[in-house]
DNA sequence: AAAATTTTACTACATTTGTAGAAGATGTCA
DNA sequence: TGACATCTTCTACAAATGTAGTAAAATTTT
């Protein structure tokens, strides 16, 4: 299940909490997007359509809750990222990541730090 | 400068080894992508339009060279999906990598090795 | 209950993306 | 120099994406 770009904001806000009225996404869209209401109701129907959410009425009004968690998104997003421009590996993207970024000291200690816990884990 | 994902498999070829000519192109696309020979020349137009490769024509036949990089293509992507899906920021992003992926032992190697790198430009 | 507000359902429409065919121009080999 | 292979230019077209308007139905407010 592959999100699209405004896919994204919508799901970003409703994963936020849950159930949420269309309003409420409207709310918490980020500063800057302006959307009309129906263009969110627009997009919770494909979502819903999509089987990424499902909506439930009471009374007159939806509300929606997501399906699709966010690990699952980021999980397809990354791996077709991974596909198309880091030659499917995990490596390159590594190597880009840390060459390209060039880490803040804070940075590579948390990283360090995330990693002594990958070990212990894998260890368990 | 944001790539779609055709275009990406466009530009993977070109980057291998360029000037190349759509026939090039043709042949370097990855097993199991088996595009018209005229698609390909569509896709190519649209990257000149769009300004990612030039186009040099020798008698009949056009000569493409990328003009967008590789290493800018994958920054713009990795922002791309840094924002839309890891709150923008590099934490997150490093945090699921490293969470999701359980890291083989030599992964973890090659991590290591990569910060350790990264530790002594810092240095420089 | 009339007015104002909110929601929904349906429709709309321009742009971008993915994919390619047709027909003409050019090059090449016998 | 004709037959073939190759390339180019133009055009096409469906599906996906981004964005929203209209009008009708439901809810809330005075």
């Amino acid at each position: 299940m592959k999100l699209t770009g405004s896919e994204w904001l919508i799901m970003n806000a409703l994963w936020q909490e849950h159930p949420a009225k269309a309003r409420d996404i409207s709310e918490r869209l980020p500063k800057g997007i302006n959307w009309a209401y129906t263009t969110i109701k627009t997009m919770l129907n494909r979502l819903v359509v999509k089987k990424a959410v499902t909506e439930t009425k009471k009374g007159n009004t939806s509300y929606y809750e997501p399906i699709l968690s966010c690990r699952q998104a980021r999980r397809t997003a990354l791996s077709t990222l991974l596909d198309q421009a880091f030659d499917g590996a995990f490596g390159p993207l590594m190597h880009f990541l840390l060459e390209d970024k060039r880490l803040s000291a804070k940075q590579r200690a948390e990283l360090i730090k995330i990693l002594a816990e990958n070990d212990k884990k894998k260890g368990e």
